[in-house]
DNA sequence: ACAATAATTTCGATTAGTCTAAAATTAGAT
DNA sequence: ATCTAATTTTAGACTAATCGAAATTATTGT
């Protein structure tokens, strides 16, 4: 069961996976466009992938992929070596947390099962990574979460920074310079639905207006007061 | 001035500068060897960099290439990356010296100028590797070695290890055991012409007997007390 | 319900890297 | 000097990954 798969193959089921976490099934159109290759490349890789024995897709035409599970699997061993290689890159290197997403890009598809490991184990067996995504377990095991995206909240609600996505350094440095990063609380004071902007004060921080661009990548768990009684 | 190599150009690359030092121009036998692909894949790799904008390699039929200058700067940048890997990976990552040369072999093709940096600077800009050999600089200058193989010597000569081949684990397990390691100080007590065996004295060690496959892969300074004298 | 539009698939082609088998060239031995 | 053996090159073909253009299938608005 452990074929070699292609840096091409690797970078498909990742995107998959992740866009496979909002929508059912995931269309050609939406992975030519993460990947930066023609629909038609997708096509092939679809029929390609769905064919491998055992498939490492579930393809009708038409209609999108969806995983199976050994396709799941190889998806979560490379956002495993992912994750652990961007807090890797931070902690022992110490690039900044909007440099390490390129590197690890290229050496997730490299590296041993012996170098993550031992990534692992000088990290203390991390649970979380750098942007605050959840890190499958050595088992790739990715605990469920009870997260949505900021853009989702409204005026009223409070809630904490769980994660941020972590491919535009551009924005994780104007996030930085906001102290919206993992952890921190903050409330919504108001939204504009024309523009969908939202208005968030950050706690210690000045209030400052996010456009929907921005708030579709941060992912943040909602504090409610009254279910917090409720426990 | 910076194209991008294919990582099997910067494995042609670099075989082809190591077996340039001994020989003069290096043919297509020896290459496909090496590399474990036929000597018409040889053939056509050589033709295709001989035609590069600017070539990599000089060419003439039926007598092998040589590495111009862009071909020797591309090489030495992938040795540069190994033997800082390969250190890097020991010191950090608690590999141990038979380990290390697999590991490298497939993170030098992925990465960044960045990372290169970073990892000379953790390491405080070493000089040489983990098994001896000199680390090019920053700007791809190899240091002149005043060295020879182990198997060049002869009874009477006595010398300091000067560097041993990384890419057998088995070979280097064993030097570690009879402690030839860089740096070690040893004498030759005996040489069998028949089978080129060599009678080795390691300092502190018991007297070994070594074939010519292992003093191949061996290269030391030899100690010359009457040229010492001179100095 | 059905035509227009959008998305997807098929088709034919390209490039990098590889192979085997056959042809050509070089080098060595007598 | 020439024949033989070894090496190298050519020729034709394959796979993975990609593309653009044309054909097909879905969606959706009225």
């Amino acid at each position: 069961m452990e074929r070699r798969l292609s840096d091409t193959v690797e970078d498909y089921l990742k995107v998959i996976y992740d866009l496979s976490s909002d929508n059912q099934r995931v269309g050609t159109g939406q992975i030519a466009d993460m990947l930066n290759v023609s629909p038609a490349s997708v096509t092939d890789m679809f029929q390609r992938l769905a064919g491998e024995d055992p498939p490492l897709l579930n393809y009708v035409k038409h209609q999108g992929v969806a995983l199976t599970e050994d396709g799941k699997k190889a998806a979560l061993e490379t956002i495993r070596h992912h994750r652990l290689l961007e807090l890797f890159l931070h902690e022992v290197l110490g690039y900044s947390w909007d440099q390490v997403h390129d590197e690890a890009e290229r050496l997730e598809h490299v590296i041993s099962e012996e170098f993550e490991e031992r990534v692992a184990a000088v990290l203390g067996n991390p649970q979380r990574g750098l942007h605050g995504k959840p890190i499958p377990s050595r088992k790739l095991v990715m605990p469920d979460l009870d997260t949505c995206y900021l853009r989702d909240l409204r005026p009223g609600q409070s809630g904490l920074v769980h994660s941020v996505n972590d491919d535009d350094p551009g924005l994780l440095r104007y996030l930085e310079v906001l102290g919206l990063v993992p952890g921190a609380s903050f409330e919504v004071i108001d939204f504009s639905p024309y523009d969908n902007n939202l208005h968030i004060q950050v706690k210690g921080e000045k209030e400052v207006v996010l456009g929907a661009s921005v708030t579709v990548q941060i992912r943040v768990e909602i504090l409610d007061l009254a279910l917090d009684k409720e426990r």
